[in-house]
DNA sequence: CGCCATAAATGTATGCTTGCAATTGTTGTG
DNA sequence: CACAACAATTGCAAGCATACATTTATGGCG
């Protein structure tokens, strides 16, 4: 009989080694973005695209920078085209950061490029194996409980 | 019946959603350690630990950056305490960077609380499940084969 | 209307990373 | 031994993120 301790810890170390392989896949996704933007550019960038048009303060706060950070990090990818600031006219001192087609798609395609990625690992396993994966998969996120995005954002996922 | 593509579309899902747990776990144990030291130099210190004692050319190879660059981050964290310079009498034009106990705790920390973090998620489950869990991300694992460590630095992991 | 609070942007400054070019010290070779 | 190749560092420069203090524009309230 196995004690629960090591079993808890096979456990664990199961999840720490497949945490790697999809940290890999995210990595994968990540990396050719990082090359046109900065991990904090790409972070404004992700929550702009969860969570719709935001006011600067808001987005600030989100992503826990000061509003001068903020407003000086939004000039430069303004100026490189992936997001619009727009004035609502409802209330003139507050200013929306939205996404451009061409922030939208950056983002996008980095998501698709890591669901393909996975799809390809899947793609060599057989329907009983995938089904398990499922199972367990859906069952750890249960476990997790909801993940803040704001937690997920220090990784710019 | 589920057409196979839907059923692959369900699979990537859920390792889509069991990955944003994972990374959140990975975003929680790294965020702490952030706060002390930036991403590059995180890397330096995680891929020291893992591959022991480095040369200044391998280690700038294995994480991408110029000598130069690696130089001045060096610099910084030997001045921090976490890493040291050693030159090996062998051949005194190459300088070998080692982990000074203090970096090694750091990096280790992060381990051992991501780790627990899993741990914790997982405890909530009973034994079958835990189980379930244990044998589909050992085959999600095994699918995904080797994850470099290389891509795996790009998130400082 | 006048005053204060709020939202964002600017001024100013620091630290880190990165890159290219040049330099110093060391090893090995002809 | 002289010279080329190599390892690391340093000089110089730019871009980005960050912070604190200040300023500008707008909104709400007495």
């Amino acid at each position: 009989m196995i004690p629960d301790e090591d079993f808890d810890a096979r456990a664990a170390d199961a999840a720490l080694t497949a945490s790697r392989a999809l940290m890999g896949v995210v990595a994968r996704s990540v990396a050719g973005v990082l090359e046109i933007v900065t991990l904090p550019q790409f972070r404004v960038l992700v929550l702009l695209d969860t969570s719709g048009p935001l006011r600067m303060g808001v987005l600030g706060e989100a992503i826990g920078v000061l509003p001068s950070t903020l407003s000086r990090a939004i000039d430069r990818i303004v100026e490189a085209g992936w997001v619009r600031r727009t004035t609502r006219p409802a209330s003139r001192r507050e200013v929306l950061i939205e996404l451009t087609p061409a922030g939208q798609n950056l983002v996008t395609h980095a998501l698709e490029q890591r669901r393909d990625n996975i799809a390809e690992i899947l793609s060599v396993l057989s329907p009983d194996q995938k089904s398990a994966i499922v199972s367990a998969f859906e069952l750890f996120a249960g476990a997790a409980g909801e993940t803040s995005s704001k937690e997920l954002l220090i990784l710019g996922i």
